[in-house]
RNA sequence: GGCCCUAUCGUCUAGUGGCCUAGGACGCCGCCCUCUCAAGGCGGAAACACGGGUUCGACUCCCGUUGGGGCCA
């Protein structure tokens, strides 16, 4: 009894994808994994002015990159004599006729109706002619004028439009292609799709696409509107409301499990629980725990969930995705020191909150042409601290093995002999280590750069000083 | 403008008539930990848009107002 689901996302690719278009490609992707159902990607690619190729690859690169596969793909522009075919079929059945209005006439109509203060629609003259013209036509649906239509919506319950407010759509132009509404209906059909998930800017069609339905004679699937994301002003999100596109969390070091994450979090909940992998969501993921009002998207916690994330994953993982943030850096870390590299990694973990910044914390590491922070060094990098770097030089020189626990305590030795506190003698050579004031734990840090390096940069830090700043 | 959707802390949300003096999370503030920064721990400020009903009782149901969003132009 119960039927396999279908479900499908149709991006029209006239753009980079959109997070908004993710978020709901998410819900129907993870709907159709829950239930062991099947997920098509439909490219609406009919306005050829605006859909380009390079777009159709980004979208598909995104959904690889996001570990989202599709069981079935197709393209509209593939499918044109489909839509003429179904469109013939409803005109062969009367359901549709030939309108031969030309734009003028429309636009006029159109002005005619606002004077007398009627809706705008089409006024059916075209409706009743009995015999073919030889101009060019298009092809308009007989719509119903009274009553009313009752969309069932899985997550808004039923939703009523009048039918007075419909008029006698078009479905096929004068050029034979299909209006979007049409092209819809008739791949829906076509492709058997169960469950129709998609933003809520096109709850408001769908009575028109019910009409096409019933005149096709099949039963509309069931419906599911979800709200749209809107930015921190609440209006639509937009281009200038930041990063809009997947692309772009790429680049700024966003895991993509984590911008899954984050977007289905935004209108579907589960109990208190935040943090989500991608297999857990297939676990638990469902169309009744999604939301109906619109939500702002908020970089913040976006980056917060990333950070969670990020320090889920080993330090060994994290490596390979590391690659192209370390290259943007301009840094070059010697490919055979990968356990070295997995340490510093571990102690840096905690502290970036994306990919980027990961990488970039790790730049002192390797290599030691920093100059050092203004501020930082004015306090630290004094008459004062000069003989506490040089004692730690003797020191570190001295010692057997140049371990964290080691490091340690020649930094406590210091400071027992010259009665301070450790940070008088920690910061000075956090400096010298990193040309700033803010790293993991100095002892760790120095431990990482081996005792030559740490010495060459004590030295520096030496000289630095007593060239007088 | 007409029609449709929607309304709990600044934000994401829990809540499906009594469990709510409304819970969690991000962010913010304070404290603890501490060589800096994080992470972590503890604590704090912060919301049921408004007005009518329904009910013994409404955040929860109904109506309206207002705000926000969308579609058609």
């Amino acid at each position: 009894m119960t039927q396999e689901v279908r479900v499908r996302f149709a991006p029209s690719p006239t753009g980079f994808l959109h997070i908004g278009g993710l978020r709901t490609a998410l819900f129907n992707w993870f709907f159709a994994r829950h239930c062991g159902g099947t997920f098509i990607l439909r490219i609406e690619d009919t306005d050829r002015e605006r859909s380009t190729e390079d777009s159709i690859q980004e979208i598909l690169e995104g959904f690889r990159w996001l570990g989202l596969d599709w069981d079935e793909l197709y393209r509209q522009t593939e499918r044109q004599e489909i839509y003429v075919r179904y469109a013939e079929r409803l005109l062969d059945e009367q359901k549709v006729y030939r309108c031969y209005c030309t734009p003028e006439e429309l636009q006029e109509m159109r002005k005619r109706a606002e004077a007398e203060k009627r809706p705008p629609g089409y006024d059916g003259r075209c409706r009743d002619r009995k015999e073919p013209l030889a101009l060019p036509f298009a092809l308009r649906i007989k719509a119903p004028r009274e009553g009313s239509t009752v969309i069932k919506d899985l997550l808004r319950g039923p939703v009523t439009f009048e039918n007075s407010q419909l008029d006698d759509l078009i479905i096929l132009r004068s050029d034979k292609t299909p209006t979007y509404n049409f092209a819809v209906v008739v791949d829906d059909v076509e492709m058997r799709v169960t469950h129709v998930i998609r933003g809520d800017d096109h709850l408001a069609n769908t009575p028109r696409q019910d009409l096409i339905y019933r005149a096709l004679g099949w039963e509309p699937p069931e419906f599911a509107h979800v709200s749209m994301i809107l930015g921190t002003d609440k209006k639509r999100l937009s281009k200038r409301h930041g990063a809009t596109s997947v692309q772009e969390y790429r680049h700024l070091g966003f895991l993509p499990e984590a911008l899954i994450n984050y977007l289905i979090r935004l209108g579907w909940s589960h109990g208190d629980q935040e943090i989500f992998s991608p297999a857990e969501l297939k676990k638990l993921f469902g169309l009744d725990s999604v939301g109906t009002s619109p939500a702002i998207f908020d970089p913040e916690k976006l980056v917060w969930v990333n950070a969670q994330h990020m320090n889920r994953l080993s330090p060994q993982t994290l490596i390979p995705l590391l690659k192209p943030f370390v290259a943007e850096e301009g840094l070059k870390i010697p490919e055979e020191d990968e356990n070295h590299l997995t340490r510093v990694i571990a102690c840096l973990l905690e502290r970036s909150r994306t990919l980027k910044e990961l990488a970039h914390s790790i730049r002192y590491f390797y290599r030691s042409d920093f100059g050092y922070e203004e501020k930082g060094a004015k306090k630290f990098l004094t008459a004062e601290t000069r003989p506490r770097l040089q004692k730690l030089r003797q020191k570190f020189l001295a010692l057997t093995e140049f371990s964290p626990e080691a490091v340690h305590a020649a930094f406590q030795e210091i400071v027992q002999e010259e009665g301070i506190k450790l940070i008088s003698v920690a910061q000075p050579a956090r400096l010298a280590a990193t040309g700033g004031t803010v790293s993991p734990p100095i002892t760790e840090v120095l431990s990482l750069l081996g005792r030559e390096e740490t010495v060459n940069r004590l030295d520096r830090a030496i000289s630095h000083i007593e060239s007088g700043d």
